[in-house]
DNA sequence: CTAAAACCTCAACTAATATTGAGGTCAAGC
DNA sequence: GCTTGACCTCAATATTAGTTGAGGTTTTAG
């Protein structure tokens, strides 16, 4: 029993899928990529710490924003390694997602104000229409690189 | 002249991608998916109407608003057929992207304004945690279906 | 002790969104 | 009239994020 509660500390692949939601394929996935990782056991069976729920419930929530797993990754590698992250290491995280977040929201924010004027009317027929163009996209391309030409006759 | 101010009226599809900003390739891709189309000439030529380039416009806006090539396509069926959408056709489609386009938003703000709290503290780790178990998530599956355990011993 | 449930690895498959290449044809300019 | 660039089809490849299945092992419950 004092073993039983040892073990208890770690969890097998099935309950780290069942308590994080994620299906043990996805688990054995993320281990894949090294965003999570795990010990094994004398029969070679995962064991995870139980700080995975976190992580995993990281991961579920910065998809959520449209990070990609190799971000997500990278995010994760830059934390203390061996070491539990602290409460400021996460908070550190959270902040450059929100950033990311932040650009997406208004990116998507502008789209959406200017979809109805842009579709509905003759705008996306002119070369500087604010949704295929905006200043920033420009600003990479050099001016007027990818302009669409809708109605040059 | 007569004949070749005709033919300016059709686009190729070397002058479609050029004008539009995309590949050839995606092109033919969008072709093969359904979602323009084109005539032939004598000489298996694509020809393209030029009212493709406000269609391959529109695509390029509704994927950045997350809309899947499918759901682009979908809306074009609805249009309609074999007559040149109007600008009230064209209104109804972002008027209905628009919507997608506010959930979206909505949903990402919500997940930015509980970034930092849920992630740098302990907030993940209950069972009710906003950015784990949203309200509208929860009616899906029935009370308490996935609810994450982080801490439960 | 044994049967079932859970686990293991590895490879193949899915889906979306294209790009790349091979092998061949068409069209335009010198 | 020939060369070159643009075009054609079809198949393979790439990426992201996983899932599915085959074939075999470990753990757990009775």
């Amino acid at each position: 029993m004092a073993e039983k509660g040892v073990l208890q500390r770690y969890l097998s692949v099935g309950e780290v899928a069942r308590r994080s939601g994620v299906a043990v394929s996805a688990v054995h996935f993320y281990e894949r990529k090294g965003l999570i990782s795990s010990i094994r056991t004398d029969g070679n069976q995962r064991r995870f710490h139980r700080g995975i729920l976190r992580k995993i419930a990281i991961i579920k929530v910065a998809q959520q924003t449209g990070i990609p797993l190799s971000e997500i990754g990278a995010a994760f590698d830059k934390l203390p390694h061996n070491t539990v992250p602290t409460a400021k290491d996460w908070a550190k995280l959270s902040s450059q997602w929100r950033d990311d977040l932040n650009d997406r929201i208004e990116q998507l924010t502008r789209l959406r104000d200017q979809l109805g004027q842009c579709i509905g009317c003759g705008c996306l027929s002119i070369s500087d229409c604010p949704l295929r163009n905006p200043a920033d996209a420009l600003a990479d391309d050099g001016p007027g690189a990818r302009l669409l030409e809708l109605e040059e006759e």
